[in-house]
DNA sequence: CTTAGGG
DNA sequence: CCCTAAG
């Protein structure tokens, strides 16, 4: 048996650094803000991928994400009217892929993470896929299930594509699903990871096997240049480890072409999640607080605290997941019923288990396979045509899972035990608000209703499962997706969005003043002064949300300098000379109005 | 939250 | 336009 894997971060230049430790003495100088900024685009995939691993001790990052929304919320209102629909900058994430697998191809042109474990020789063996999984991490995302559906043309391989696991039931995991709240500014940054096609099609769903494998934006194809497609971002430091541990060969992936991604928007994503995270760390640890002056040392230090956090608990869980993919794969194999499990986090496991095994065998068995990898209380429901199957004594030949006999509605949920136990009382605002009524929801039975035939067309299951992740995120499809990168084996989450929230976050588009909006700044600060912002905003602009006090203070700012240069030096929409005029006078004279303040309430308990 | 100021 | 310190 191949065991392989690799944590890939990599491709195409699309760089997330090492994250340096900022010392909090460096905070607020732009090149160390740069660098926390890289760092916590690799914090969301710590945090992404952490939580998809279903890591404990991660879990105080999850958070994060939910309250990077609340924070910014507060945003909102001189955000929501420029963000418009705004496409996500970052596509994808490639947090990593793992495979362990006997190398058996794997392909599915139906997109539904079917794949071979044997080759068609043991085509009279268990033939069934189990089509997807949805694991939930801790709270992250909510119910998980592994559908297991009877595949793939019997060695046939799937739609004619040989190589397709006529002997072994497959467990496959590439569809990762996560819902969002409803909620137009919740889970901000939880939309940054979500899915949402281009054309508002939902997400095409990719075996990671695909030699055929659509990519998410495969009909993007002619559009290789909207920098919408993919994006693997990369963390350097993980190469060395990633790549010692014998990088991910699979056979699927190679010869596929048309997977380059496409990537353009590095800087602003991260940008964008270095602001989420920031936010949500500072919203977290300071929400609480009273204390205003104890608020922002003790934020200051928590934020970074936070993030390292994250950050250890990142590479540790890599490493075990490293050891415990050893460890699995070296089970032994025992007979007939085979499950192949196949995902992001669970990359390939093959389970092979008697006929005679009970159910709770089976639970136990993927579940041990599966908690060995996603280290966690997971538990592991056995579904039978959408009945739980909870009796586990029952073998799996009495419940009709074994070869020959109907797998086709076989389900696997993978749940999180963690999210059981904790009452929801014990959850911060920002978590319920994060998770939200539809996170909590259980999410579609990603499983085959049309279990596949050796005759059926071989695209009915990717559409199936399409019209059921429409139908769980309706409008706008706000699914992680975790989709295979047929060169790279990398799955990837890719966050396609054009919902707005997934732009909150992003910096704000550049609106350059209107000469009508420079007007009545000057009016306004004629009159009310400089130092007084908020007044000069409710004053002139109170029904303009784009335009903050900062950004009128800033506007100021930049009209006193225009103004002071010469007009050769000016650039953008030249501003009447009158006008500079006007504000080279309002700024002296409110300058010079400060400065006597000043010395007045300086001089004020002398000069009595 | 607001202001001030550097980036 | 962003970010942060400071009040």
């Amino acid at each position: 048996m191949v065991v392989r894997k690799r944590l890939d971060y990599g491709s195409r230049g699309h760089q997330v650094p090492a994250m340096p430790r900022v010392p909090s003495s460096a905070r607020g100088k732009r090149s160390t803000r740069r660098k926390k900024d890289e760092m916590c685009a690799f914090d969301l995939l710590a945090t992404v991928a952490g939580s998809l691993l279903g890591d404990q001790e991660n879990s105080s990052s999850v958070p994060n994400i939910g309250t990077s929304a609340s924070s910014y919320a507060r945003k909102k209102k001189s955000v929501k009217a420029e963000q418009g629909d705004d496409v996500l900058p970052l596509n994808s994430i490639a947090v990593g892929n793992c495979i362990v697998g006997s190398g058996g191809a794997c392909a599915s042109p139906r997109q539904t993470n079917i794949c071979s474990a044997e080759n068609s020789s043991t085509r009279n063996e268990t033939d069934s896929v189990l089509e997807s999984l949805t694991v939930e991490p801790n709270m992250l995302v909510k119910d998980s299930l592994f559908s297991c559906t009877k595949s793939c043309n019997r060695g046939h391989g799937l739609g004619g594509i040989p190589g397709c696991c006529p002997g072994a039931l497959s467990l496959d995991a590439n569809q990762l699903q996560v819902k969002q709240p409803k909620d137009g500014d919740a889970a901000a940054l939880y939309s940054l990871v979500s899915s949402v096609d281009l054309d508002g099609r939902p997400p095409a769903l990719v075996s990671s096997d695909s030699s055929s494998g659509m990519p998410l934006c495969s009909h993007d194809k002619d559009r290789n240049t909207s920098g919408l497609c993919r994006a693997e971002v990369q963390h350097a430091a993980d190469k060395d480890d990633d790549e010692n541990s014998s990088g991910c060969t699979h056979p699927c992936t190679t010869g596929n072409k048309s997977y380059a991604p496409h990537y353009t928007g590095d800087s602003s994503i991260r940008k964008l999640f270095a602001s989420k995270f920031r936010k949500a760390a500072r919203n977290r640890m300071c929400g609480e607080m009273s204390n205003k002056g104890s608020k922002q040392s003790f934020c200051g230090n928590k934020i970074s605290t936070t993030r390292q956090k994250v950050q250890r608990a990142m590479f540790k869980r890599k490493k075990i997941v490293r050891r415990n993919f050893t460890a699995s794969s070296t089970k032994g194999v025992l007979t007939d019923v085979k499950l192949r499990i196949k995902s992001f986090t669970i990359p390939e496991l093959f389970i092979e288990i008697p006929e005679n095994a009970t159910i709770g065998t089976l639970k136990r068995t993927v579940m041990d396979v599966v908690t060995s990898i996603i280290e966690g209380g997971l538990r592991v429901g056995v579904f039978l045509e959408g009945k739980n199957i909870q009796d586990d004594s029952k073998t799996l030949r009495q419940a009709r899972i074994c070869h020959g006999e109907n797998l086709d509605n076989v389900d696997f949920t993978l749940e999180c035990e963690a999210a059981h136990n904790s009452s929801p009382g014990v959850r911060t605002p920002e978590e319920t608000d994060f998770l939200g009524a539809d996170a909590m929801k259980p999410l579609a039975m990603m499983k085959c209703e049309e279990p596949f035939s050796e005759t059926k067309a071989s695209g009915n299951n990717q559409h199936s499962i399409v019209e059921m992740t429409m139908q769980e995120t309706p409008g706008s499809s706000r699914a992680i997706v975790p989709v295979a990168s047929p060169n790279a084996d990398a799955l990837a989450i890719v966050p396609v969005c054009k919902s707005k929230r997934a732009t909150m976050g992003q910096r704000r588009i550049r609106r350059p003043f209107s000469l009508p909006e420079v007007e009545s700044l000057v009016d306004a600060v004629e009159q009310l002064g400089t130092g007084r912002w908020r007044d000069v905003k409710m004053l002139a602009f109170d029904n303009t949300d784009h335009r903050t006090y900062v950004d009128l203070k800033d506007k100021w700012k930049t009209l006193v300098h225009t103004a002071s240069i010469s007009p050769q030096q000016r650039r953008g929409e030249p501003v009447p000379q009158g006008l500079l005029d006007r504000v080279l006078v309002a700024q002296a004279y409110w300058s010079q109005q400060q400065q006597l303040s000043g010395k007045a309430s300086g001089q004020g308990s002398s000069s009595c």
